[in-house]
DNA sequence: ATAGGTGCAAATGTTTTGCTGTCAA
DNA sequence: TTGACAGCAAAACATTTGCACCTAT
């Protein structure tokens, strides 16, 4: 673990176990069910403390599509973003859709690949000035 | 617009135009805020049913990150997902992480991009026997 | 001993929904 | 005329936080 001062605690120990555990990307609630039954007195608070801090540390992976809010786009043909980190401005990509993309996962995967989104994170040329 | 039975209304058109406006990928309750100049009395209970119903209808695209709940994975280095929209479940695709995609968004932003996300939508193997 | 962690419940912030009245077609 | 839509407020939902107590180091 990357920060010296995270203590490994019952609870914490417990919920980097299960997730190990399992390949499917669970939420934090699915983890919470689990969790009972090792800790029932486990709350889903401490849960979500861990998993933060777990993903803070490095230690695990969070897919947010909880945190924050929607935005929209008058533009509906699939595109790239970009999004900045300081300002939490978006951007358009100019970059030609990798439309081979979709057939390639869907050999690989045998399913039926309908669009996929791709998106850039890190900070924005004129928050670099800062 | 595809749905016939969709009316135009003062509002909806509104929102479509302050949304065509603007190259920003604003959220939800920016274009409340915008509306409200023009319509002072519109809800954000309407600036929502809208942009709903004009993203299923493909006259705009919705970049979600508020619907839904966050996803947690024990593999903390970047790889790929598929997420099948009918069972909801999650896959990781093994295919190798395009390192170079960062350098060229990189040149074409002037941005520093410090990673990307690559995820692929549609219905999964098991899904399709149904 | 003490800084960090826990359980609990209340708060938060975005999005959805029930209801009643209104308006575009 | 009428079914889709508006405004309003309450509900729903995942997630965060304040607080008093607890525990790993």
């Amino acid at each position: 673990m990357k920060n010296s001062t995270m203590r490994m605690t019952e609870q914490r120990a417990l919920i980097l176990k299960i997730l190990r555990s399992t390949k499917s990307h669970p939420t934090a609630d699915w983890i919470y069910q689990e969790a009972r039954k090792s800790l029932p007195n486990i709350s889903l608070g401490t849960v979500y403390r861990n998993l933060r801090l777990l993903s803070a540390s490095g230690e695990i992976m969070e897919l947010d599509y909880g945190s924050g809010y929607s935005r929209f786009d008058s533009n509906p043909e699939n595109h790239y973003h970009f999004l900045c980190q300081e300002c939490g401005r978006m951007f358009d990509i100019d970059l030609k859709l990798f439309a081979d993309l979709n057939d390639l996962v869907e050999k690989t995967l045998g399913a039926q690949v309908k669009e996929h989104r791709l998106e850039f994170y890190g900070i924005c040329r004129e928050c670099q000035k800062h």
